[in-house]
DNA sequence: ACAGGATAAGATATAATAGTCTTATATCTT
DNA sequence: AAGATATAAGACTATTATATCTTATCCTGT
């Protein structure tokens, strides 16, 4: 059962790695964090650009540069970070894999899917990275392949 | 999102469109599923030829052979045909896609996503393909594409 | 200005998934 | 026994997802 694509995986994880660490607000290589998590740096990057693009994080080149969050990390929701990476439709699928149906035919299991895909979207919608970072820095637990 | 494969997604349409048509006790065949259901043929057959080795379902080949529930409807979880054509493992994956950190060094998010699991869990376990049947019978909706 | 450190971008390679095609084999009907 | 019908099985192709490699571009400190 996948839920998210590996690119989603790694964003997630590196953002997080970057709260924990700095806060999230000053520079963190990607070298660095693509070592630290143990991430292929070229596909980290690119999935870092796009969440630049989407003016989740902003980037800069040269020595003590690296990429950074543009805001407050309390204030941004995993959803957001999953949107970017997976696309807007994310949500919008259902159980069976059929697009559009939601609403015009939806199959026998429609109500019951729909039931769970809205409470994991509040989860995410009520999850920030702030949250996600202080739990990883209180060491509950750590962040390991 | 996509939770289910291409072929596990088809499997449980096929079985749910032989408990529409005759209760699933009788054969049916593959190639008229596949018709109705606009599925591919081949492919769908080596879907089936899985749900067989589980013994889900019997086969028989000839005029008038095609596919048949082994047990009645009622007695056949979506969860069943989910684990013979996912995996065992199915629900053994997180949110973010590492495998066996469930115990060892959960992520920040794991009670989170665990509870989520439970519940599809749970959900996948009490619903049979009868009770997939029956709704469709009922034109609450029709399965389409 | 220059050198070195960093991201950006695009081309290429590999692997996993999905789909198609061909041949074999079993069963029923006549 | 013959022919039609159906599944079984495996080879082959296509598509998508993931990973790597190469080159370009920008920034900073000296
Ligand atoms: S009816 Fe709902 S659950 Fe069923 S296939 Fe359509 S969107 Fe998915
Ligand atoms: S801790 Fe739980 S949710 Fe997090 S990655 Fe591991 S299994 Fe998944």
């Amino acid at each position: 059962m996948k839920i998210l694509s590996r690119a989603c995986n790694y964003g997630i994880r590196a953002l997080i790695y970057m709260v924990a660490n700095n806060g999230g607000q000053e520079n963190t290589s990607i070298g660095e964090i693509s070592e630290e998590l143990d991430i292929s740096f070229h596909f980290l990057t690119k999935t870092f650009q796009e969440l630049n693009r989407a003016n989740l994080l902003k980037s800069s080149r040269g020595p003590n540069g690296g990429v950074a969050l543009t805001r407050p990390a309390a204030d941004i929701s995993m959803m957001e970070i999953i949107l970017v990476i997976e696309g807007d439709d994310f949500f919008d699928t259902c159980l069976l894999g059929l697009p559009d149906c939601g609403n015009g035919a939806p199959c026998p299991i429609h109500e019951v899917w729909k039931d769970k895909k809205d409470k994991m979207r509040l989860e995410f919608e009520t999850t920030s990275l702030a949250d996600l970072g202080v739990r990883v820095s209180e060491d509950k637990m750590r962040i390991t392949i």
